[in-house]
Parts: C-alpha cells; structure tokens; sequence
DNA sequence: CGGGACTTTGAAACCCTTCAATGCCAGTGG
DNA sequence: CCACTGGCATTGAAGGGTTTCAAAGTCCCG
C-alpha cells in the first residue's frame, strides 16, 4: 500500500539500485534497508513539498538536495543543504514544513515511511538512538548554519560556506571542492544576493585566499585567512582563548 | 551520585521546588519528574556550558534563558531562545556546542540525568516518542529563527522577532508582550547591532505599529503591517496573494 | 540619591542590494 | 559544424540600510 503510493509519485525508484547503493554506498539507518525505496532525482526536481502529511523521512545516498522555505514576498530561503548521509524530513507537526529540491542531476535519496520506521524503533532501542542522534546532527547542521548567516559581512558569510562545504564533501581532508551548486543557491542559503555571493568569491580570489579553476571548483589556499575571517584582530582573539 | 553532583553543581535545587511546580506548571515529560532536579537561576546565571560534557538534558519551567555561542571576534550569537516547555541541551557529540544562561531572574530549570533518561526511554517507547517530538520542536525553533535572521531589513527582523515573542510568550492570544530579554539579547539573537535594534522599534512606534508602555512591554497596535513586513510594497502583495 | 546597566539618538563611513548589462558555457537544432 | 538559446556567472554604478563611534537619556536597585 504504501509502497504502491511511493512508487507512484516516484517513479523512478527501482530494486535494482538498492542491492547495489545500500551495500556499496555507507549511510545510517543500516537496520532499515529493508524499508528504503531508493530513488533518482533529476536537479531540481520535487522530493517533498512544504504543506504535504509528512508520511516519510529521507535519506540523501548520493547527490545534494536543498531544503528551502519560499517568504510572501517571493524569496527564497534555503534553510539546509543535504548531502550524503543526512536524515531529513523531520517536522514537529503533520505536514513539512519546507520544500526539498534535488541540487545535483542523479541524487539518489532513500525514502522511508515514517510510521512504519517508527513503529520499529518502539521495540528497537538502539534504532531509536540512531534516529535521536540523527535528529540532533541535523540540529547542529542548522545551528551551524545560523551561525553562518549571523555573520556580519558577505566575506566572512562566504569563507565560512567554503569551509564548511569542504569539511562536509571533503570528509575534512583536503582543500578543495566541487561545489554541487549554483551561485543562486549559495546565495539563498547564506541570505545574501547572488551578486554579493559572487563578488565575494572574486575578492577571495584576487587576494590569493582561493582558486577557482571552474566556477563551481573551490580550492583553498589560504586557510587561515578563510578562518580569521570571523575576527578582525586574529592573534588577540588567540591570546584571549588560551 | 549524579543527584549528589548536580546538588553541588546548582546549589539552588530544591525538592520544595519541585512538588509545587512539577504538578501546578504544564510542562512536558510529565513521565520523568522523578528524574527531575528542579533548579532556580539568577539572572545571567550559567545553565550548561559549551565545551563541558552533555551529561544532562534541561527544560524550561518558568522565566527565559538564552542559548548562545561566542564567536572568536567577541561577538556573540544567540542561537536558540528558549521559554517554558522548551527542552534543551541536545547535542550531537559528547560536549554541549553552545552556553546556555538564563535570562530572567529567577528561572526555573528541570534538569534531567542523559543517561538514565536514555536508558529510560530504551524500555519505554512512547518517552522515546515524546523525546523525538521534543527533539522536532527544537529543530522547528531554530528554522524559524533562521527564516528570520535571513530577512532582509532589521526592520522585517524585528517585526518578526515581535511576532513570535508574542506567539510563544501570549500562547497565540493577545496583542502585547513583556519581553523578558534586553536590547542587547534581542540584537545578538538577530544578528544586528543594539542600536539598530532601538531604531526599529522607534520607528515601529512612530508608524503607529506598535506602542511601548515600557522599555520591554511592546503591544501591537497593526498586526498586518508587521506580518506585511516581509513585503516593501504589503499593499501590492495584498493582492498578489487574493 | 547615586551608580550602573540599559536604552535611545545622532552623524559618518561602509557594505549590501538593486537595476542593468555583459560574459561564459553547454545543449539544441538547423 | 555553427549559430542560437537559455541558464549561470560576473561586473558596474547608484541608492539605501547598517555598523560604528560617540554621547546623552532613562530606569532600577542598593
């Protein structure tokens, strides 16, 4: 039944993907394998809407996906960046209370009924220490964020979503990045427009604090300097912590 | 043991406290105060500190407190306001990412042992509900004050900042608000400076919007023109809506 | 009644938004 | 193969809002 439903409004989740992603592919929520419908999303394309029953909870496999809130007045606000690993879906009501988008072409979500799953963790204590500890990263995720978007310049707005997308694409090593999206999307997700967004990355750029060999491939040269970037007196603030 | 600590930790708790309100307040987890170290706090006082181990759960039973992080600049952000019912302390590492203080004078605070709530919730399925649900609500708190702190104009900030103090503090009825926080909180929560948070409500009440009988009790007089406030041109978007 | 924290107001400098236009790149169809 | 189109990205200039620095005003509590 629920299955069915699913199969209708995703139509392009197949049995064949999960025997190989769910093995290959590393990801939370390993008990509930059994329970995903794995399923392909082109850029853009829905995965749940602001207003709908909140039936299932997600999981990106692969890809990115953009959790985003449209105001009256017709702008958008990106309030989480899911990327693999991520648990979404979560609301404290009945329906979401935002819109979820595919960023990347080929993002591959994991799709979970909801009452089922939770049926499950009532008698699985340890499936629901999974689930409460993957609710809390997604409330570090957006505290993150808001720290972010509190900053007080673009720069700094801009530095830290560099740092951050690199240590999450990254798995913190290494210094540079494919950003999976576009300069609008930053641009929502950090409140700032997308010309601020844009000539901030140049101004990173010109004073030899990043490359960019295309658009949307970040590399970091001067890390300290994208780190320094909340603190106008850098070395102060050090002495001070210590 | 744990009780012992915490006693030496938060000197004020009282078991007198704890009959009185635990049975007159409507507060959440009804199931565990047996578990519950009522404490009362000053004014600025510490709750739980970044940095120290997340051994505790909180909820708020009366008065206000302010979850915040300071950054390396000195700034600091506030990045959750809780009030009565709100359950914090969640994290998804070993250490509390954020301060908690209390705001106003007198706050009282039920302090519940992680592990044995935990443990608790292991064998009983619908706590382990209720603690998700509580987890959701977090995690909606924070997505609203990041639309907010997303909006353009200090003014739209402010505005909406009102509108939810009055939301969460009147219980959704009613026109007017004690704020139980300062000038200085309200800007840290927004991410703008004291003074433009002055200016806004200066201008608010100058634009008929709102009165100010006091510093801290703010009434709304145009609700429209504070909801409009996410629109520069509210009368066009009337109809835009319709 | 005084001190101290909180609040408000003013003016200059700076940053961001907005409007406008150009540049870039990939995919499409002729 | 090439021109064309549309989405994405960059750059410029003007205007407006916010921060910052400074100072005065207000309120509460001891």
């Amino acid at each position: 039944m629920l299955l069915a439903s699913r199969a209708g409004q995703f139509p392009n989740s197949s049995k064949s993907h999960r025997r190989n992603l769910l093995t290959e592919q590393s990801h939370p929520l390993k008990g509930l394998d059994q329970l995903a419908a794995l399923t392909r999303f082109h850029r853009g394309q829905e995965i749940c809407a602001q207003g709908k029953p909140a039936a299932y909870w997600f999981c990106v496999i692969s890809g990115a996906a953009r959790c985003c809130v449209i105001r009256l007045d017709g702008r958008r606000q990106i309030v989480d960046l899911l990327l693999p690993g991520d648990l979404f879906g979560f609301c404290a009501l009945d329906e979401y209370n935002s819109t979820v988008e595919a960023i990347a072409e080929g993002t591959i979500i994991a799709i979970y009924p909801r009452s089922r799953v939770e049926m499950l963790a009532d008698s699985d204590p340890q499936l629901a220490r999974e689930i409460r500890q993957l609710a809390f990263t997604a409330l570090s995720r957006l505290q993150s964020q808001l720290l972010i978007v509190g900053r007080i310049t673009a720069l700094e707005k801009v530095g830290s979503f560099i740092l951050e997308m690199v240590e999450r694409l990254s798995a913190g090593n290494g210094n540079s990045v494919a950003l999976p999206m576009s300069r609008y999307d930053i641009a929502d997700y950090l409140a700032v427009s997308v010309e601020t967004v844009s000539r901030s990355l140049t101004d990173l750029k010109q004073r030899g604090v990043i490359t960019l060999a295309r658009a949307r491939t970040v590399r970091i040269v001067d890390r300290n300097a994208l780190e320094d970037g909340e603190s106008k007196e850098p070395v102060e603030r050090r002495y001070l912590a210590a």
